[in-house]
RNA sequence: GGCCCGAUGGUCAAGUGGCUAAGACGCCGCCCUUUCACGGCAGAAUCGAGGGUUCGAUUCCCUCUCGGGCUACCA
C-alpha cells in the first residue's frame, strides 16, 4: 500500500475579513502543503447562518490570494473534483444527512428535544454543585422503543429536536500532535453527548469537519491551539463512522500584546485584519515573512525571507509550543526591509499614497518618474515602516510648503539671517548647474567664523521648505531647481 | 472550578547534561551629519521558584507559581 499524497486544507469561516491569526494558520497550512508537494484545498465553514458576512468569503479569498497564497481546489475553482467546498451548499446535497442518519440507525446517535433554556438550568446547577458543566442524557433506561413514544411525544408538543452523538464513557482518545507531541484526553472530559446537527439542519461544525475531512481525503488537520478541546470529539465520530483519522497538528495562538489574551476579532488595540495592514502599505512579502515568524523558527540567522524560501526550508518540528505575541514594532522593521528591498515595485505605490492622499495629482508621476524616484530618495523612504508614511514626509516641502509660524519667523527674522538669505539667493541665480554638490558650495562659501552651524544651514533651510529639520538642503534644493527655490525664497 | 498546553532578555527566539547561553526587533550611548532619517560601532538585559536525579543542571523528573486555551444548537 502507497502512502496517501498530502491534502491539506484551510477552512475559514466567512464572517468577516481575514484575521491575522486565521491569516497565520492559512499560511502555515500552505507552507506545509507546498513543502511536502501536497495539495491545498479551501473550503467555507459556513454552517452558522446567523453569523455569515455578506462578501466575507470573497474577501477571505481575496485576501489570501494578495497574501500570494494560491490553493488547488477551492470553492471558486470549478473543476475541483471534491465539489462543493462550501459547507451550506454540502448541507443542501445531503452530505452530512446521509451519516448523521447512519450514526441514528447504528443508535449512536439520537433526537434530543432539550431547550436551550433547560440546557441552561442544568448547566448553571451543575456549575453551582461545583461540577464540570456535562450533558444529562434524557432516555436512560429507556427502551429503544420507549424512546421513539418520547419522541413523539415532544413532537406533538411542536419542538424541534437536534442530533446528539453519544459519548462513550470510559474511552481515551489519543493523538500524535504535529506540534505538541502525545496526546490524550478521556472522553469524560469532552462534557458529554454534543450537538452533531442544529435544530435548523445544519450540521455543527465539529461534526462537518470530519465528514469534509474524511469525504475530501485531507490527511493533516493544522490548526490552532484553541481546538484541541474539538479534537476528542471529532475522533470520536472518525471512530463511530469507521473512518481513518488524519494527522493533527495544533499550533499555539497569536497574543495580544496589550491585553496579553488570543488575538480577537473583538480587540480594538491592535490592527487586526490583513485588509488594514494592506491599507496602510504593508507588503504581503513582508506580512507572510512576519507572520511565518511567529511561533515558527528556521535553522540559520536570517531574519528576511521570501515565501519561496520558506516553502523550502519548512520543518513542522520547528513549530514552537510555546504562544507569541505580536510585536507590530517588528512588523514594522521587517516591512521596511521589504520596502527597500523591492524598491523598484514599491515606488509607484508610494506615488499611488501621495495620489490618494490628495497631495498629487494621477499622471504625474508617470510624466516624471524619475524626479519622483529622486524625491522619495530624499524624503527619506529608506526610514518609512509602511507606503502610506511617505505621505507626510514627501508633501513637505516637494507638494506644499507648510505655515509659517513665529518659530520659523524668528529664524530668518534677523538682520544676519535675511542677509545670508539674499546672498544666497544671488549666488543661486548666477549657478549655471544647480547640482547638489555646487548647492553645498555655495552655502560652504557662505560660511564665516561667526556664522556657522545652525545659524548658518536653519535660515537657510526655512527660507527653502519652512522647516528647521528635514532631508539634506542641498539635495532638496537640486531637486527643486533653481526657479522653485527662488520662487519660495521670495514668497518667504 | 475542571481538563489540556506552555514557560530562555521588554518582544520574537536558537540552543545544550558541562559553552563567556546565538541572532533579530526594541531600548540606551557613541560615531557620521547643519538637522531628521539612513548607516556604522558599542552597551544594558534572559534560562519563573523550590525540591530531586547527577560529579555537574537552563536542559531530565516532581511540586508550586505564572501565562494561555477549552468548558455552545460558534467556528
Amino acid at each position: 500500500m502507497t502512502e496517501k499524497d498530502i491534502r491539506v486544507r484551510y477552512a475559514p469561516s466567512p464572517t468577516g475579513h481575514l484575521h491575522i491569526g486565521n491569516a497565520r494558520t492559512a499560511i502555515f497550512n500552505w507552507l506545509y502543503t507546498r513543502h511536502f508537494n501536497g495539495t491545498f484545498v479551501i473550503r467555507i465553514e459556513d454552517t452558522d447562518t446567523a453569523r455569515n458576512v455578506e462578501d466575507g468569503e470573497k474577501s477571505q479569498l481575496d485576501n489570501l490570494a494578495w497574501l500570494g497564497i494560491d490553493w488547488d481546489e477551492g470553492p471558486d475553482k470549478p473543476n475541483s473534483k471534491y465539489a462543493p467546498y462550501r459547507q451550506s451548499e454540502r448541507n443542501n446535497q445531503g452530505i452530512y444527512q446521509k451519516y448523521i442518519n447512519e450514526l441514528l440507525e447504528k443508535g449512536i446517535a439520537y433526537k434530543s428535544y432539550k431547550t436551550p433554556e433547560q440546557l441552561n438550568v442544568e448547566r448553571e446547577a451543575q456549575q453551582a454543585a461545583k461540577q464540570a458543566p456535562h450533558y444529562i442524557y434524557e432516555y436512560e433506561g429507556l427502551t429503544n422503543e420507549e424512546r421513539e413514544n418520547k419522541y413523539q411525544e415532544y413532537e406533538a408538543q411542536g419542538l424541534k429536536p437536534v442530533i446528539r452523538i453519544h459519548v462513550s464513557e470510559d474511552v481515551v482518545y489519543k493523538w500524535d500532535d504535529i506540534v505538541k507531541g502525545k496526546m490524550e484526553i478521556a472522553s469524560k472530559e469532552i462534557g458529554g453527548d454534543w450537538v452533531i446537527q442544529k435544530a435548523d439542519g445544519m450540521p455543527t461544525y465539529n461534526f462537518a469537519v470530519v465528514v469534509d475531512d474524511h469525504l475530501m481525503d485531507i490527511t493533516h488537520v493544522l490548526r490552532g491551539d484553541d481546538h484541541v478541546s474539538n479534537t476528542p470529539k471529532q475522533i470520536g465520530v472518525y471512530n463511530a463512522l469507521g473512518w481513518d483519522v488524519p494527522k493533527f497538528g495544533h499550533m499555539t495562538l497569536i497574543i495580544n500584546t496589550e491585553t496579553g489574551k488570543k488575538l480577537s476579532k473583538r480587540d480594538e488595540s491592535i490592527l487586526q485584519f490583513i485588509e488594514q495592514y494592506k491599507e496602510l502599505g504593508y507588503l504581503p512579502e513582508a506580512m507572510i515573512n512576519f507572520i511565518g515568524l511567529l511561533g515558527w523558527s528556521p535553522v540559520g540567522e536570517d531574519e528576511i525571507f521570501t515565501k519561496e524560501e520558506f516553502v523550502n526550508m519548512f520543518d513542522p518540528k520547528r513549530l514552537s509550543k510555546a504562544p507569541a505575541k505580536f510585536d507590530a514594532k517588528k512588523l514594522q522593521w521587517v516591512n521596511n526591509q521589504w520596502i527597500r528591498k523591492s524598491l523598484d515595485s514599491v515606488i509607484p505605490k508610494l506615488a499611488d499614497e501621495l495620489v490618494k492622499a490628495g497631495v498629487a495629482t494621477s499622471g504625474d508621476y508617470q510624466n516624471r518618474t524619475e524626479w519622483y524616484k529622486k524625491m522619495f530618495e530624499i524624503a527619506g523612504v529608506d526610514g518609512i515602516a509602511y507606503t502610506q508614511e511617505i505621505v507626510p514626509l514627501a508633501t513637505y516641502p516637494f507638494f506644499k510648503l507648510p505655515e509659517m509660524n513665529n518659530e520659523l519667523r524668528e529664524v530668518v527674522s534677523s538682520d544676519v539671517a535675511k542677509q545670508l538669505i539674499s546672498d544666497f539667493a544671488q549666488q543661486l541665480t548666477n549657478l549655471q548647474d544647480v547640482s547638489a554638490d555646487n548647492v553645498m558650495s555655495i552655502i560652504r562659501s557662505l560660511q564665516t567664523e561667526q556664522l556657522r552651524g545652525r545659524d548658518l544651514w536653519n535660515p537657510l533651510r526655512v527660507a527653502i521648505t519652512r522647516a528647521i529639520q528635514g532631508p539634506n538642503l542641498p539635495e532638496i534644493v537640486a531637486l527643486m531647481g533653481k526657479e522653485w527655490t527662488l520662487k519660495n525664497i521670495n514668497d518667504l
